[in-house]
DNA sequence: ATCCCGAGGG
DNA sequence: CCCTCTGGAT
């Protein structure tokens, strides 16, 4: 897909979602600290269930210091309602021990370092960057961004990484924060790996899947 | 039943 | 590539 093309799809999408209104039910990211374990938290869960327990969580681990003292026993009840919460709780204990060891308490600021943290892969280094430090090193590409990426032809790939650099390459700066939000709400809400809303999707008339369908079906 | 804004390990 | 980890919402 063109660059020109991409774009009005990304216009679309912003009209259709408007992400200034939609992070308000996201994840508070004032504090690098409280961004980086609750976005560890996020996976494969919803942010409702992550924001469940983040009062009780910081409340009682207000500082990685803090935190690094606990053992993912006690810590481990806190966050029984989310799901993964045995590997989660060990994730983010040993993410505390590692910021005070490593990095004196500050979250750092670039992807090898972040990664370096148990439960950070790259889609959540990346969210940690762009949206706790406003910092644009990529895009964040999870089985949303992945699927609607590759029927909108986006990318012709279904690795992550290359997927990643062909987003990257589409879209300007500007846009990278925001389009992986807006892709993760189209798909969740039309673009469903099952069964997608054709008739309700907003850039159907730009879209490689919806194309191919309809080409297979009519002639 | 199915899915959720994944990562680590085999 | 595959599998496992997990409770909650719908």
């Amino acid at each position: 897909m063109n660059r020109e093309a991409a774009c009005e799809a990304y216009r679309r999408l912003l009209a259709e979602y408007p992400v200034v209104d939609d992070r308000r039910h996201f994840l508070d990211f004032s504090n690098p600290f409280e961004a980086l374990i609750l976005t560890i938290l996020s996976a494969q869960t919803t942010d409702r269930a992550v924001n469940a327990v983040r009062d009780t969580l910081f409340s009682r681990y207000p500082t990685p210091e803090a935190l690094a003292r606990a053992e993912p026993e006690e810590v481990e009840p806190l966050i029984r309602t989310i799901g993964f919460h045995h590997t989660k709780a060990r994730y983010i204990v040993e993410t505390a021990r590692k910021l005070v060891a490593d990095f004196g308490g500050e979250v750092p600021r670039t992807m090898e370092e972040l990664q370096s943290f148990p439960g950070v892969g790259r889609k959540t280094a990346n969210i940690v960057l762009s949206h706790a430090f406003e910092i644009n090193v990529g895009i964040a590409v999870d089985t949303h961004v992945r699927r609607v990426s590759k029927r909108l032809g986006f990318t012709d790939s279904t690795n992550p990484n290359i997927i990643e650099r062909d987003l990257v390459a589409l879209f300007p700066e500007e846009a990278w924060r925001d389009i992986n939000y807006l892709l993760i709400r189209h798909g969740r809400a039309v673009c469903t790996a099952q069964n997608p809303k054709h008739e309700q999707c907003i850039v159907a008339d730009l879209c490689r899947y919806y194309r191919e369908l309809r080409g297979g079906e009519e002639k």
